[in-house]
DNA sequence: TCCGTTATGTACGAAGCCGTTAATTTGTCA
DNA sequence: TGACAAATTAACGGCTTCGTACATAACGGA
C-alpha cells in the first residue's frame, strides 16, 4: 500500500517556500512507480495514481522521465541495479564446491523471496515479451557474473571428482532460478490450488532446503549427502 | 498472432444472410479473447481489438459475457478446462514408480510447453493476486488429481524401497511445476540474459531430461540411473 | 539585488476505451 | 404467414487516462 522509501514529506517547508531536491524527488518517483507497476502491471498502473502517491506532482514525472514507458524503463533498470547490488553480499571464497553450490542455491532462494517487487517486474517484462529489457544493454551485463559464478563452482567440483561431467553451467543456473523465481511468482495460484503449507515459515524453510538438496543431488556423482552433517572426506 | 480454434469464418454465408450460431460465436470469442489476454495482459487487452479479431462484433461480447471481467473469467475457466482435458492423456497404469515419475515429469514439461497461452494466463492471474481464480470453485477441483497422482507414485516408491521417506508429495509436485512453468514463463528474459541455447529443440530436450533426472535423483535413495540406456531389470 | 535557468504546481485538452442504445435480421411457432 | 424472441449490427456517449500549456517559485551567479 505505502511506498517503502523516502516518505519524509517535508510538509513543514511547504507552507509557502519549498526546497528544491531533484535527486530526492527522482528517487521518490521511482520508488512509488516500482510499487505501482509491480502491483498493477504496466498497462494497469495509472500515472495519476503514481503521481498522487508521490511527494510531488504528475508534472514532475514527465519532467524527469518523459512518458509512461520512460518511467517504466527507468524503474526496471533501477530494480536490476538494486538486485545486483544485493547479490554482491554473497561471499564464498574457498568453500568446497558442494558447500558453495548449496550456499548459492539457498542465497538465491532467499534473495528472490525478499524482493517480490523485482520478481513481479520480471513477470511483467515477460508478459510484454521483454521489449524494454531488450533495449537495456546495462541489464544484460549485470547477469553475466551469475553464470560465471556457477561455472567456477561447477568446474572446481568436476576437477575434484565430486560433480559429474557434461552439465552446462547455464542449466544449473536455470534450475536454481526456476525454483527461486517460481516460489515467488506463482505463490498466489499455487497456494490457492494446493494449500498454504509450503508458504509459511516452515514450508519455506523446507523448500529452501529441498532446492539446495535437489541441485546438489543433480550435479553429484554419488548420492548427495543432504541429511549427513558429517561426511568422511580426507581432504 | 492467429487464434488456434474456430477460424472457419463462414464467409460464404455472409454476403447478405448470416447464419445464427450462438455456440460457435461464443467459442470464437473465447478463443480470440484467450489469445488477446495472453498477449497483452488483463488491463492491456482491448475490447475493441478483441471484437475486431472476432468473426462477430463487440456487442456480442457484452451480450454473452457481460463485461470485460466476465469475459476474462470465462476465458480463464475455459483454459483450465482445456488443460485438464489434455492431462487426461497421461496413462501410466502399472509402471515402476521411478518410470512413472519420470514420465510424469517429462509429460508435464511438454504439456506446459505446448500451452504457452495458458501459462501466460496463470502469470497474469498471479500479477492480479489470483482474484479471479479465487472465485472459481471449478478450477480448484481440477487440480486435486495432480497431487493425488504424485502421491500414489511416491507412496509406491517408498513402499518398495526405491524412494526415500518424508517428502511431502506436494513438494515434489512443486518442483515439477516450477521447472515446467518457469521454462515457458521466463523464456523471454532468461534467453535474453543467458542465451538461446536452452530453448532450441536440443536445449529443450536437454532440459526436459534434466528435469526428470533432477526429480528422480531428489526422491531416490540410491543414485538415480540417468545415463544408463540399458538397465538390467528382469521385468 | 536582479536575471536566467532549473524545479514545481495547477488546470486542462485530446484521445482512448468501456459499455450502451437503438435499430435490423434470423429463426420459430402458432 | 405473421408475430415474437433470439441473434446481430452500427453508431455513439461518457468517463478515464495520458500528456501538455501555462504560471510561478527557488536557486545561483553577476
Amino acid at each position: 500500500m505505502e511506498s517503502q522509501l523516502d516518505m519524509q514529506s517535508t510538509k513543514e517547508s511547504q507552507r509557502t517556500r519549498w526546497k528544491q531536491d531533484p535527486e530526492g524527488v527522482r528517487a521518490n518517483i521511482l520508488a512509488v512507480a516500482l510499487a505501482e507497476f509491480a502491483e498493477h502491471g504496466l498497462s494497469g498502473a495509472r500515472m495519476d495514481e503514481i503521481a498522487a502517491k508521490t511527494r510531488t506532482s504528475k508534472r514532475m514525472i514527465y519532467y524527469y522521465f518523459g512518458d509512461k514507458d520512460g518511467l517504466y524503463r527507468n524503474v526496471l533498470e533501477e530494480a536490476y541495479r538494486h538486485i545486483r547490488h544485493g547479490e554482491k553480499e554473497l561471499r564464498q571464497d574457498d568453500l568446497a564446491p558442494a558447500d558453495a553450490l548449496r550456499q548459492l542455491a539457498e542465497f538465491t532462494f532467499e534473495h528472490h523471496r525478499r524482493n517480490p517487487d523485482f520478481i513481479r517486474l520480471v513477470m511483467i517484462e515477460n508478459i510484454h515479451h521483454g521489449n524494454y529489457l531488450k533495449n537495456s544493454e546495462l541489464i544484460r551485463s549485470l547477469n553475466e557474473t551469475a553464470i560465471s559464478r556457477v561455472e567456477a563452482i561447477y568446474n572446481k567440483g568436476v576437477a575434484e571428482g565430486t560433480f559429474r561431467k557434461g552439465i552446462p553451467p547455464v542449466a544449473i543456473h536455470w534450475q536454481i532460478s526456476a525454483f527461486s523465481f517460481f516460489n515467488v511468482s506463482n505463490r498466489v495460484t499455487f497456494s490457492h490450488l494446493f494449500g498454504e503449507d509450503l508458504f509459511d515459515e516452515d514450508g519455506q524453510a523446507l523448500l529452501r532446503r529441498n532446492v539446495a538438496d535437489s541441485v546438489l543431488r543433480f550435479v553429484s556423482i554419488d548420492q548427495a549427502p543432504d541429511p549427513l552433517p558429517a561426511h568422511t572426506e580426507p581432504v
